[in-house]
DNA sequence: CAGTGGTCTAGACCACCGT
DNA sequence: CGGTGGTCTAGACCACTGT
């Protein structure tokens, strides 16, 4: 035998996770409970406990007492709490509508390549969206993924959000990100967009997103017209 | 007996927390180890740990293997890891200087004491600064606390990073907090100020940062001429 | 080497949930 | 009521640190 590299809960981690990115355990499904767990993986009730609990703190189990424990499933709701950091001069969380939307499929450009690890010819999906709130235009983006991780998605419908239709018809978990700020100021064809005035300052995020295997699923650029909304960022 | 409202760990978990707050254990100091702490409070060494252990996730605490457990102690370097969230093009974490500072004290006004959580009459230390990186005007900052926290604070030197002061100064741990991310166009003042011309793109940070006990500490709001850098903020 | 935190075990009891 | 996760205990052993 050789050296145990990790620690006996983190294996154990290691193995309950594979069995949600095979799809063994679907999203929303209830999984073991932490005894039988432990027998099936000759370890005891305390190490699977460790290892879950860490996977819920990573938003990847959803444990509740005297239910049980489920993967987490992805909803448009839960997925903007996490993901869409606006909020309104009250406070109150801001939810976008999709004004318009487009997608074409195309060869990656280096940048592309780049930030998706594509290797050589590879092909990705482009979506342009304008995203609004309170019937006024917030946010203009350009998406972009590996067509090889979502075929068809061009061709299919987009909907208003896109993690939780990536995990449930194409099985791929958004896990964390990435995502850059600056402000700057809206050029010719973004401010006709978004409906302000040339040279308007416009919050422009840069967003990378990552799988559960720890690799790229999505490159974005947002640029959003504010008005009386925030971005808001927890501190400690 | 009335009912324990709180898990024994939890309720460990706040003595411990007073014992800092209270300065009977300060910064940087060694702690008795698990067994004794287990012993002098009647509970047991797993009881303890999970109490540590939450104290280390939110960084009150830092442990060692084969050291010991220690009161986190705040320096100029890791406060501005934890809450200076700036990056430049490489992903190099952008460390600013003082170019100027002022402070003044005088009472507070309507929206400072509804941010600080102050009754009456009481007085605050205003503080204006300049901070620059790589040699050009990076921010100009607003910050406002309260006196009876800082006695004294606006008639001594200001140091360049504040929350390492607090803490050794003054015994006042920050915590955590909200910041408020706006996009902003440079008024007169604030582009003299900066180097950059009226109607340039800023990124305006509204800051509340609160202590131990969870009350506000600071109100601050800083105007950044980005350049090539970034805001940085992990998703997840 | 002694002392510390980190891991792992085995078991007990409590709080909550659905039936 | 039975089954679940949440808490708590008591102890063993491992890995790391400084002397």
């Amino acid at each position: 035998m050789g050296p145990t590299l990790l620690p006996l809960y983190a294996q154990v981690k290691a193995q309950l996770i594979e069995r949600i990115q095979s799809g063994e355990w679907k999203p929303g499904e209830l999984i073991p409970n932490e005894f039988d767990l432990a027998k099936a993986l000759g370890v005891s009730q305390g190490t699977v406990r460790k290892a879950l609990g860490e996977m819920t703190a990573e938003k990847l189990l959803l444990r509740r007492q005297g239910r049980g424990t489920f993967v987490a499933e992805h909803t448009p709701e839960s997925m903007l709490f996490r993901f869409f950091n606006f909020y309104d001069e009250d406070g109150v969380h801001v939810s976008p509508e999709t004004i318009w939307v487009r997608s074409r499929s195309g060869a990656a450009k280096p940048k592309e390549r780049l930030k998706l690890w594509l290797e050589g010819g590879e092909r990705v999906v482009r979506i342009s969206r304008l995203r609004g709130y309170g019937g006024r235009p917030f946010a203009y983006e350009e998406i972009c993924v590996s067509e090889a991780l979502f075929p068809g998605l061009a061709d299919g419908e987009i909907p208003n959000t896109l993690y939780d239709h990536f995990q449930h018809n194409y099985g791929v978990t958004v896990t964390g990100g990435d995502e850059k700020l600056t402000a700057v100021a809206a050029q010719e064809q973004q401010a006709a967009h978004l409906d302000v005035e040339v040279g308007s300052p416009l919050l422009q995020l840069n967003r990378q997103t990552f799988s559960l295997d720890g690799r790229p699923i999505e490159w974005r650029v947002s640029l959003c017209a504010l008005g009386d909304v925030h971005y808001l960022v927890r501190l400690g």
